[in-house]
DNA sequence: AAACATCACAACCGCCTCCGT
DNA sequence: AACGGAGGCGGTTGTGATGTT
């Protein structure tokens, strides 16, 4: 490193490593009002100290709202084996073919689990795949068995779980099914905070804004926000969708995140009448 | 309980490809 | 046709979580 070609921006006084919440916020609620056009550009217009290589990889594979999240289905993965045995190591290739999964995701799995099974003198048939996220949460010691039963299903500890994942399912809408079970599909902070605020409404009482502080800083975020995101409901609970939800404090969820982020320009009435005109006025498009 | 080893995955890096001029 | 910029891709690394000694 530190020759051949210049670095794609100069990355002189931006953020590198994990994404806060407030990134994210601020990523989605731009990309969700403007597209990403040009993703160098964007880092500057969505007020973000980040390359704009930094925000394509952060929305392609973690933000995006079509995003399956969890672990990989017997037949995902038997889908990555063979995949991989007639396109190599092409993953965006075999993310194409697999729906709601990215590239980085299929080369992890294929690098740290998939690969290791298929080398192994002992190799497991695909028929007997891992359940991963569990596998990390139970291990799997002495019959304290954790199987797959079929693509839907997992044997923890002798009970059954059903696992909802479908090739329509988004990222919101494994969330939402969270809520209600024990399967724990994600490991993204924010994620996990807005669960805390879902469970405990007194945190969300300590977690509202202050005065006229902005609600989002790197350790708040406003509950409801990401509330209307996780519509009860709502069965396809992705973005779109939360344009029709009207019993919130704000019809428009996004509208709203956009005045606390400051993406939008000085509120000509309240607070909730600004929501009420900008949705009214300007639905944002959805980023294809 | 502490130290160390291993694992899993998000994120970064640099090269490649495509497209507009 | 040549060039440059931007996005896409695959390999690799850093780090937190988990397991083992």
């Amino acid at each position: 490193m530190g020759r051949g070609r210049a670095p794609c921006c100069a990355k002189v006084g931006l953020n590198k490593g994990s994404w806060t919440q407030e990134e994210d916020m601020r990523l989605v609620a731009y990309i969700h009002k403007h597209g990403h056009g040009n993703w160098r550009a964007l880092p500057k217009l969505a007020g973000l100290l980040r390359c704009g290589k930094s925000c394509r990889l952060r929305w392609i594979n973690y933000l995006r709202p079509d995003i399956k999240r969890g672990n990989f289905t017997k037949e995902e993965e038997e889908a990555i084996i063979k995949l991989h045995g007639l396109l190599g190591n092409k993953w965006s290739k075999i993310a194409s073919l697999l729906p709601g999964r990215t590239d980085n995701e299929i080369k992890n799995v294929w690098n740290t689990h998939l690969k290791k099974r298929l080398a192994s003198p002992f190799t497991i048939s695909s028929s007997s795949a891992s359940c991963h996220e569990q596998d990390r949460s139970k291990p799997d010691k002495e019959g304290d068995c954790t199987e797959i039963l079929n693509s839907n299903t997992c044997l923890v500890d002798d009970e059954l779980i059903e696992i909802p994942i479908d090739a329509n399912m988004d990222l919101w809408s494994m969330l939402e099914y969270d809520s209600h079970s024990n399967i724990t599909p994600s490991s993204s902070s924010s994620i996990e905070l807005v669960k805390e605020m879902n469970r405990d409404p007194l945190a969300q009482e300590e977690l509202v804004t202050r005065d006229h502080q902005p609600l989002i800083s790197d350790e708040v975020i406003d509950p409801n926000i990401w509330s209307m995101m996780i519509n009860e409901d709502d069965d396809a609970c992705s973005f779109a969708p939360a344009l029709e939800i009207s019993n919130y404090p704000c019809d428009n969820w996004f509208v709203c995140l956009e005045e606390e982020l400051g993406l939008r320009p000085e509120p000509a009435g309240s607070y909730h009448e600004q929501c009420h005109v900008a949705f009214n006025q300007d639905p944002p498009h959805h980023p294809s």
